[in-house]
DNA sequence: GTCTATAGTTAGATAGAC
DNA sequence: GTCTATCTAACTATAGAC
């Protein structure tokens, strides 16, 4: 099924988008293992049957989750990327792709911690690994660039540094509330302030 | 039941501790909806039944694991302050604090982020978020005394910049591999050079 | 494509023997 | 205190009507 010119849009594609839409937000609101079929199918406002028509199981649901979940968020940050251009620092180039997927999980409700994940078929938590590393790649490059133009102080170990950072946004869209003062944006310039400068004197 | 001078420790007191060190790993490892009344059974070399001997529901280890996590950690949180004595510095005494929550986090298999909080009764959710808020004050108080003393650079918004710091190590408890060549105070350390001083030059 | 009805399984919880 | 046996409810998944 390639998504080429003449892919049609059809009933069930949009029945199925909505589906993995709401598990994506169940999943993350009350973590994975809490969320039945019947509840995902209820909050798609189909009956539980049905689903099995769009997925073969439960778990087959928690696979598109996580495809499209990190698939998307790729995407996203691969943008935002691309709009900040080439040209500026990889340093403004990290802030824009943090500050991507902090908002991307924070509208998709989407979050990869599901520790389901380690129940998947072999097959299937590979090809999610494997995502999450190209995901991760995006990230690792634009340090390692900032390191190779000078622009680092050194003896940091990178890759740490990385998961810290990503880590502490993961982990702020638990805490986060929209209706709050701060903006997403606000969260991860914070983010970004404590990471190049240090809160220290 | 005062534990003072004559708590004699019976062998439910022992099963009902093993109950829940192990609950709490399953829970940290599984995801708290995934584990079943059995499985903590099993893994504790006891029956399914006999855990009602202990415990009145499943949401009843739930409330146990989380107290007896959110209290551990604080308590072990004081004594790495305390050690590190009142004369050191506010900030060496919030890096002692992150480095044993860490480390707190890592040996119990302890994470205060099971989503399955929602679904506990009001009274015992409420509980659960004052003694998290007494443990957060405990990090808070540290960055305040850092800001009045004038170590830190203006500008920064310390509930935040502490949430970030507090969830990027509770994330690191999801990545961070025993086996690997970092110990967890290199972990800790390296979050606290970062969050000082800075990466960039 | 979605429904209703239901089979088959497994969960949380209880009762009574030991 | 712990075990075995078992109840009831809820879950995943299927079948067949529409």
């Amino acid at each position: 099924m390639p998504p080429s010119a003449k892919a049609k849009i059809t009933k069930a594609d949009k029945t199925r988008a909505r589906l993995i839409e709401v598990a994506t937000r169940l999943f993350q609101e009350h973590g994975s293992g809490e969320v039945t079929v019947r509840r995902i199918a209820a909050a798609a406002k189909i009956e539980a049957g049905s689903i099995y028509y769009h997925f073969a199981s439960r778990d087959e649901i928690m696979r598109a989750v996580l495809e499209s979940g990190v698939g998307g968020a790729h995407e996203e940050v691969m943008q935002a990327i691309a709009k900040a251009g080439p040209d500026c620092s990889p340093l403004e180039r990290f802030r824009a792709a943090l500050s991507a997927h902090f908002k991307y999980t924070l509208r998709r409700h989407f979050s990869s911690r599901m520790k389901e994940i380690r129940r998947l078929p072999k097959r299937l938590r590979d090809h999610h690994m494997k995502q999450e590393r190209e995901y991760a790649a995006v990230f690792a490059g634009l340090l390692k660039e900032a390191q190779r133009k000078g622009l680092l102080r050194p003896g940091f170990d990178l890759p740490v540094v990385r998961m810290l950072a990503i880590g502490a946004l993961t982990w702020a869209a638990e805490w986060y509330d929209p209706a709050g003062a701060k903006s997403p944006d606000d969260v991860a310039d914070e983010l970004m302030r404590v990471l190049t400068g240090g809160i220290a004197r």
